[in-house]
DNA sequence: TGAGTAATTATGCAAGCGTATAATTACTCA
DNA sequence: TGAGTAATTATACGCTTGCATAATTACTCA
């Protein structure tokens, strides 16, 4: 007779962020295939059962899995926010700078959000999540460049088009440096991208 | 007594065509876990069997879908070039305004191209290939800027730079009408995409 | 034209999948 | 302290998967 495995009881928190991060983790290794319950409840240090106490299904494990990742990438951006210096110009350089250097630029990061974006254009959640988080970031980014225009005394131009072309540049830079982390020297991305956003608005970033 | 399915022969190059197709389609339907083998054959017209006669795993067909994908893209695109006059400045806009108009910018294209992504990382195969298609399409890019910049009598500039930059505009363009579709008016891109690549070079493209 | 052969179909198997359900055990609190 | 209960483990089922192998059939060419 095998004695049968002892156990400790956590609270439904912990197990539940326990189980979103174990899926996250194999995920981001091995592709949405690696993330069998089996594999996940190993990973998590639980038997398989219990998947289905906390979710009734795996599906619903993943998509919780998704909008953790998504809103802790949306509140790590934002708490980084504040680090940033008041001066406008500054303030600009250094979140684009943030956005193309570790540990935003990330192996991992880019590996699962390749994934998420596969589901986004035939799955209406996953959809609905990437469509608040881009248009977070970029509104974000629309008013960090307005008031860099502002301060310039430059009202007239077009915030929206800037916007939606510096965050596509950035997203570019961040998944090539995750996707190919040796083809570029260290801080080449962020000198790059400092670069390329003086000249897109015109303006003279501080490189950081 | 069920009678046999009846068959025509065809040759090698058409079944594997067939098989690739029928998996590129699935794949961007419905995600890699949707191209089963029997679902592949089916979508091929024939059954089953027949894959393990033309591939020894399915893996190798999976590759070999990759690379037709691949190697399709960067021969469409060469082929464009083409068609593109030959004045260095409306040639360099006639490519970007390419770069993020339909056909190009296509749904299913992006969810093929996110799904070999998440392989990109984890597979030497899928990273050559990745790498071999990156940097071909960045040094073309790369050469028609430096063109532009020279017929502009620049020659002291950062070709590799601004090349880095402008594709991962292009890329990001390209990704985010792919996947929201919706979000931007007809021509909207290719208008945000002529005019950053403008400022970005400081020469004046032509809107096409 | 008919024997040979390679292409194709048909069948089956072992493994892994998600999930349902029953049995057990660690913890709670009266 | 001990009965109750919710958390956890254990077991099993049905389904799908990739793949191996045997049976058949369309085509070739001497």
């Amino acid at each position: 007779m095998n004695q049968r495995r002892p156990f400790q009881r956590a609270g439904e928190e912990a197990r539940r962020t326990a189980l979103i991060e174990a899926t996250l983790d194999l995920i981001a290794e091995g592709g949405p295939q690696a993330a069998t319950v089996r594999a996940i409840a190993l990973k998590a240090g639980v038997t398989p059962g219990l998947i289905r106490h906390y979710f009734a299904t795996k599906e619903d494990l993943v998509a919780a899995a998704h909008e953790t990742l998504m809103t802790g990438l949306t509140e790590a951006s934002a708490a980084r926010l504040d680090d940033l210096p008041d001066d406008p110009l500054a303030r600009l350089a250094g979140f684009v700078a943030n956005a193309v250097s570790p540990p935003v630029t990330d192996p991992r990061a880019v590996s699962l959000w390749a994934a998420s974006m596969q589901l986004v254009p035939r799955d209406a959640a996953m959809r609905k999540v990437h469509e608040e988080t881009y248009l977070g970031f970029r509104n974000r980014l629309q008013r960090m460049i307005a008031d860099a225009l502002a301060a310039a005394g430059r009202r007239d131009e077009d915030p929206r088009a800037l916007a939606i072309a510096g965050n596509a540049l950035l997203d570019g830079l961040w998944i090539e440096a995750g996707a190919l982390p040796d083809h570029f020297k260290p801080d080449e991305m962020k000198s790059i991208a400092i670069k390329a956003f003086s000249r897109l608005l015109d303006l003279k970033l501080p490189e950081v």
